[in-house]
RNA sequence: GGAGAAGUGGCAGAGUGGUCGAAUGCACUGGUCUUGAAAACCAGCGAGGGUCACACCUCCGGGGGUUCGAAUCCCUCCUUCUCCGCCA
């Protein structure tokens, strides 16, 4: 959610950046001023009027001490008045306030000045490109043959047990699984990330708090015997931990990493592009997060960027960087590097991790903020990226490393599956 | 699931209808003293809205109610603790 004194100030701004969305914010952003308005003015009206409220219940209170009761009931006549004019009044600031709310949770974040514009994926702009694509023997298979030719993940008996997109992982498979979770979180808590295991059903005001919740409630499994939603990432919970927090400049950056399983619901798609294991309602991912002062978040993005990068060049596989344009970036990013791995088997590039930037977009509604050096209280920003998401690794490496002999297991994971080869 | 108790500032903990945003202690910040540190002493020290700055308003788990007036009374929800039941 963005602040509304930052869009006041920054109008223009704010409308030519959310220009690169394709959007025009135009009406919006002048209705969220006009709003703020009436919430100020509203709320000052009713302030006066408690004010003499206050004041006449003092008075009131002291004259009956002191034994005048005719003169404090005269007063009540008045503070009855003062009673209903307060009622009308709040009534007409919650309403305000929450269109206000309602008009600024539509509103995307603003994009980074260095996000270019654009439509759709085609529009990203590559940034960086590193690995050899590998030349493979002529009967090369797709991750989906190579599964079943080696019974590594059964992907009907999940539809049996549960239905599409629910994969069951077996043998090797299972065990490759665990060791890429293992191989990942001691990557990231040796590059200072802390890892925490956090629950993988939140509540509402946690769906609100990073933005999955009003509008993308549906993307979301929920549970409403006990009103929960079931993660679509660990980001959801992790970045929920700093909900209500005012943290001390000097707590300053956190630093989390996380392997949960990730719920999509995922409506909509078909065809080869999710074949297999390239979309599912259910996988696993490891997290890392950030929580940044303000002046270093791009450092850190760039941090977080480089981390990954260490890790796909350590497993060896061919990868390049995205920066997302406009129209791709998610509601609530300032700025997202995507990571995806050249699947060769496919043919196509698959994305395996995506690095942002929220600056304050998440904070504002999280109540994130930390006590500067000149004591004031500031929203601090979040960031957060994938490192990484299974699925897509595991194509890759299936894809990518498949020789005449079977599955060559990168040097990197060995020590994590205790096998060499998938055959 | 059943019965009981409780939720107050960073922490501990007073406050049970009136000047209480809230005693006190600890922690923290600044100062005095000291070669330095500690101790002692002095001062400051919750959050949000609002204002150029004040004023002023809101917040004592969340929501609602009673009252001229609520941290304090009532309703409701949530959470924690104790006992019982069930159980990985």
């Amino acid at each position: 959610m963005l602040q509304v004194p930052f869009i006041r100030e920054n109008q223009d701004l704010v409308i030519a950046r959310l220009a690169k969305r394709n959007i025009d914010a135009t009406k919006m952003i002048s209705e969220a001023i006009e709003l703020d308005e009436e919430r100020r003015k509203t709320q000052t009206e009713l302030d006066n009027t408690l004010a003499e409220s206050n004041a006449l219940s003092k008075e009131i209170g002291m004259l009956y001490k002191s034994g005048k009761a005719d003169q404090a009931n005269a007063i009540k006549d008045r503070t009855a008045q003062l009673k209903e004019d307060s009622k009308a009044l709040t009534e007409k600031l919650n309403n305000t306030s929450e269109k206000l709310e309602e008009l600024l949770f539509k509103i995307p974040n603003v994009p980074h000045e260095s996000v270019p514009a654009g439509n759709t994926d085609e529009d990203n702009e590559e940034v960086f490109r590193e690995g050899d694509i590998p030349v493979l023997h002529e009967n090369a298979l797709p991750h989906w043959e190579l599964a079943k030719k080696y019974d590594i993940i059964d992907f009907e008996l999940g539809n049996k047990i549960t239905g599409a997109g629910f994969p069951v992982y077996k043998g090797k498979g299972a065990k490759l699984q665990r060791a890429l979770i293992g191989y990942f979180l001691d990557k990231n808590t040796a590059a200072g990330y802390q890892e925490v295991q956090v629950p993988h059903l939140v509540n509402e005001a946690s769906g609100f708090g990073t933005g999955q919740l009003p509008d993308k409630e549906g993307q979301m499994y929920h549970v409403t015997e006990d009103n929960l939603y079931l993660i679509p990432t660990a980001e959801v919970p992790a970045t929920n931990i700093f909900r209500d927090e005012l943290l001390k400049e000097d707590e300053l950056p956190k630093a989390l990493t996380g392997y949960t399983p990730c719920f999509r619901r995922e409506a909509g798609s078909y065809g080869a592009h999710v074949r297999g294991l390239n979309r599912l309602h259910q996988f696993d991912k490891v997290e890392i997060l950030r929580v940044e002062h303000p002046t270093r978040s791009y450092q850190a993005l760039d941090d977080m960027v480089a981390h990954v990068k260490s890790i796909l060049k350590e497993l060896k596989l061919p990868y390049r960087i995205l920066r997302l344009c406009g129209g791709d970036l998610g509601f609530t990013s300032a700025l997202t590097y995507d990571f995806e791995v050249f699947s060769t088997a496919q043919d196509r590039w698959l994305e395996i991790s995506s690095v942002s930037n929220f600056e304050t977009f998440q904070a504002n509604r999280l109540k994130l903020r930390f006590k500067n050096s000149n004591g004031k209280s500031e929203l601090a920003h979040t960031l957060n990226g994938s490192s990484l998401a299974l699925p897509r690794v595991l194509a890759g490496i299936l894809e990518n490393c498949q020789t005449e002999k079977g599955i060559k297991i990168p040097d990197a994971l060995v020590p994590y599956t205790g096998f060499d080869y998938i055959n």
